[in-house]
DNA sequence: TTTCGCAGAATTTTT
DNA sequence: TTCTGCGAAA
């Protein structure tokens, strides 16, 4: 193996950089500005450490938030300290995210946990419908208390580290309806062989108290801690932490309190405070320095941030130039933004850069829509994150659940999933019977189906369609008892009558999840177990619950990425447009009265801003269709919070191309465009616009016209079709017109 | 039991 | 606008 020496791996970092790589065994606590090397830092140290003899890699304990984050980091591990011969690379040492970890501990110890040896972990999809289902039970009416209340209840309890009995009466009919719902909720999982996401933590947690021989244990063996992401730690998630650093283990915590942006679910951005005093004495490392931006962005990111209060504080500065100005372009509305922005993008693809070093960001996912479509029209390739996770899709959960069912009879969430999916005439009238069963008998929905089936109470219609069910599971437990993963999964999607059921759905729905179940057996196939002390399948299932299924993302297509701020966070675009930086969108509007959540707003906004390299464009729409309604909202107050000397407007007519058109009505003839920006596209557009044309009879969004009596003006929206088409013209000084296109007689001003 | 249609709501989402 | 969930009809 390659032995990489100390002074290799130190010289290429800055003073700070080296100072937080090579500082002596403490706890430390690295404040890492966005862009400034925070990922190097924390896998050098880790490498310095191991090299230094400080600490070898068995001591070590990595802690991440996203699974792609950990996957990184082992990657550039392997490559640092190497792959793990013989237990001493990077593969003997803990790398993982807080749930991951927690969940390996579970699984290890499960009797001293309290739990059972193949217990099942729910996402968040499966909490709902157990939390449903307790509702059913405990007769509450959901119109009253919303079930969302009751998960996020729960959640928050959970991650403060809360039980059902630990809840303070407070004699309020919220707090007891509550109370009672979450401890039937901790009861049915309990039965069950559940856990939830915060259960991962809470019980691993508990799993440090009530076994000292354990926690000693890893106390001892994990001497050095690193955990990333600080900023986003909550409160069971610092609690285990700190019971697992004890007196002795020394923990580098790096975080940005700048880039905390999830403390709507429950992160404290206060652990990073409380890390100072709890873990003293800290060694306090900033990296400022940043690698990433142009001096104007990273200005542009200081002097917003600079309105938060109770910071850290901490400014970035480069080496770099100052590049472009940050332009800022205001739309007619999101159809003109949209437009404009895919311009742009076709601007920068035709002075010869790469489509996939453009980025959309954006607040809220409704977003995307107008901007697919933009894109669309123009033929740009665009990938879209977000929206339904792989492992989240219904077709994926209800294969999920089926297998499930094979491993666990008493799954009860996973029963009532696919009990009548594909539908096989089990409706509420027979569940209800069965539930009431299981309650009465204490049992699990599937043996309580037994039961049933047994004593014939039922109808014969309903008896026959249970017992079907029930022999559907066990024919496919038995045939596929001896398969492979994939063969297994491939069996049972077939002959589940899933395939079918979902083959049938209409649109292209139908097809696209055909696709993806296909997609979960050639991933089963793909799929190496790593641990022989149990089923492939549980150890499938046990990762899919666990993770979002991502990874197949084609990362090297070339395509712009468009995404909300959310998931911007941590990567990094030569090109970023911040769309919609609009009062009401952003900040949102739910966030407008807490001052706090107003910051994480600006927070939010740091994070898209920073997310740039070279250029970012920020446009707002002066008027917005929002849930249908078209809305006026006024610029954001966070592009008045940027230094106009960094910015320029964009002037419409000047910078802007727009394209003239003339559909069949007014002879059938393309008219080619009126700017220059793209001659490589032209046939595209041409056919774009036959779209265009027949829906807007010759004119387009934001173009200047013509109006015998009101002037020049610019049509800023379509209403209607064919003969009935609206315009909604803004004549300057007068104000928008809304004219029967047929009537109008507007001329294109060309 | 199933399916269709209407009313009502509608951030962000690492695990 | 678009999705979800529930109630009424087939």
């Amino acid at each position: 193996m390659p032995q990489m020496n100390t002074t290799d791996l130190t010289q290429n970092l800055n003073d700070a950089q080296r100072e937080a790589v090579c500082a002596p065994a403490c706890n430390q606590l690295v404040l890492a500005g966005a862009g400034s090397g925070k990922t190097r830092v924390l896998v050098q140290r880790i490498g310095w450490l191991i090299q230094s003899a400080e600490a070898s890699p068995h001591e070590i304990l990595a802690v991440t938030f996203t699974n792609k984050a950990a996957r990184e980091m082992r990657e550039r591990l392997n490559e640092a300290v190497g792959g793990g011969v013989g237990g001493y690379g990077a593969r003997s040492l803990w790398v993982g995210t807080f749930h991951g970890l927690a969940h390996r501990l579970l699984k290890m110890h499960w009797q001293e946990a309290g739990l059972p040896q193949n217990f099942q972990v729910l996402d968040s999809d499966d909490q709902l419908r157990l939390i449903k289902r307790i509702y059913q039970q405990l007769n509450i009416d959901d119109s009253k208390w919303p079930f969302r209340q009751a998960q996020g209840f729960i959640n928050t309890k959970k991650d403060e580290g809360i039980r059902s009995q630990h809840i303070q009466d407070d004699y309020s009919a919220y707090t007891s309806n509550m109370r009672t719902i979450y401890a039937a909720y901790e009861e049915a999982c309990e039965r069950g062989g559940m856990v939830d996401f915060a259960e991962l933590l809470l019980r691993s947690h508990e799993l440090w108290l009530k076994s000292t021989a354990l926690l000693q244990h890893y106390q001892q063996r994990f001497r050095f801690i690193l955990v990333d992401e600080f900023q986003d730690t909550n409160t069971v998630q610092y609690a285990w932490l700190r019971v697992l650093a004890g007196q002795s283990s020394k923990v580098t915590a790096v975080g940005d309190d700048d880039q905390s942006i999830y403390g709507w679910r429950g992160a404290k951005i206060e652990n990073i405070h409380k890390f100072e005093k709890d873990f003293a004495p800290v060694n306090v490392t900033r990296l400022e320095q940043n690698y990433r931006s142009t001096a104007t962005i990273l200005n542009a990111a200081n002097a917003l941030i600079a309105n938060n209060t109770d910071r850290l504080g901490k400014s970035l500065w480069t080496e770099g130039e100052d590049g472009e100005k940050i332009d800022l372009y205001a739309a007619f509305n999101e159809q003109d933004e949209a437009r404009y922005i895919v311009d742009r993008i076709q601007s920068w693809v035709n002075s010869g850069r790469s489509l996939s070093e453009v980025a959309i960001l954006y607040r809220s996912n409704a977003q995307s829509r107008v901007l697919e479509e933009a894109c669309i029209r123009e033929q740009v390739a665009y990938k879209i994150y977000g929206g339904h996770r792989f492992y989240e899709r219904m077709e994926i959960k209800n294969a999920l659940a089926y297998l499930r069912l094979l491993l666990n009879r008493d799954d009860d969430v996973a029963f009532e999933r696919v009990i009548n999916t594909p539908t096989r005439g089990i409706g509420g009238k027979s569940l209800e019977s069965v539930r009431l069963v299981a309650q009465e008998q204490g049992c699990s929905l599937y043996s309580a189906t037994v039961k049933l089936v047994k004593q014939g109470v039922l109808t014969a219609r309903a008896n026959n369609a249970l017992n079907t069910f029930l022999l559907l599971v066990e024919e496919l437990e038995n045939i596929t008892v001896d398969m492979s993963l994939g063969d297994l999964t491939e069996y049972v999607v077939k002959h589940s009558g899933l395939l079918d059921f979902h083959a049938k759905e209409k649109g292209e729905k139908g097809q696209a999840r055909v696709e993806n179940l296909q997609e979960l057996a050639s991933a089963c196939r793909l799929f190496t177990p790593e641990d022989d002390s149990v089923k492939p399948l549980r150890e499938f299932l046990d990762t899919a619950a666990l993770d979002s299924g991502d990874t197949q993302a084609d990362e090297y297509e070339s395509a712009i990425q468009m995404m909300t701020l959310h998931s911007a966070k941590g990567l990094e675009f030569p090109m970023v447009f911040l769309a919609g930086v609009e009062e009401n969108l952003f900040p949102h509007q739910m966030s407008a009265e807490d001052p706090e959540r107003m910051e994480e707003e600006r927070r939010l906004c740091y994070v898209g801003i920073t997310r740039a390299m070279e250029r970012l464009v920020i446009s707002y729409a002066e008027s917005r269709r929002m849930h249908g309604k078209e809305k006026f909202n006024a610029v954001s107050r966070f592009v008045r919070e940027l230094p106009s000397a960094l910015m320029q407007e964009v002037r419409i007519k000047s910078t802007i191309t727009r394209p003239t058109t003339y559909g069949k009505d007014y002879g059938g003839v393309f008219a080619t465009k009126v700017s220059s920006s793209s001659n490589v596209h032209a046939s595209n557009e041409a056919k774009a616009f036959i779209t265009k044309s027949d829906e807007y009879s010759g004119f387009t969004l934001g173009q200047s016209v013509v109006h015998a009596k009101f002037g020049e003006g610019v049509i800023m929206q379509f209403e209607g079709k064919g003969a009935r088409t609206q315009v909604h013209v803004n004549f300057p000084g007068l104000g928008v017109k809304r004219l029967m296109l047929e009537y109008a007689k507007l001329e294109p001003l060309v």
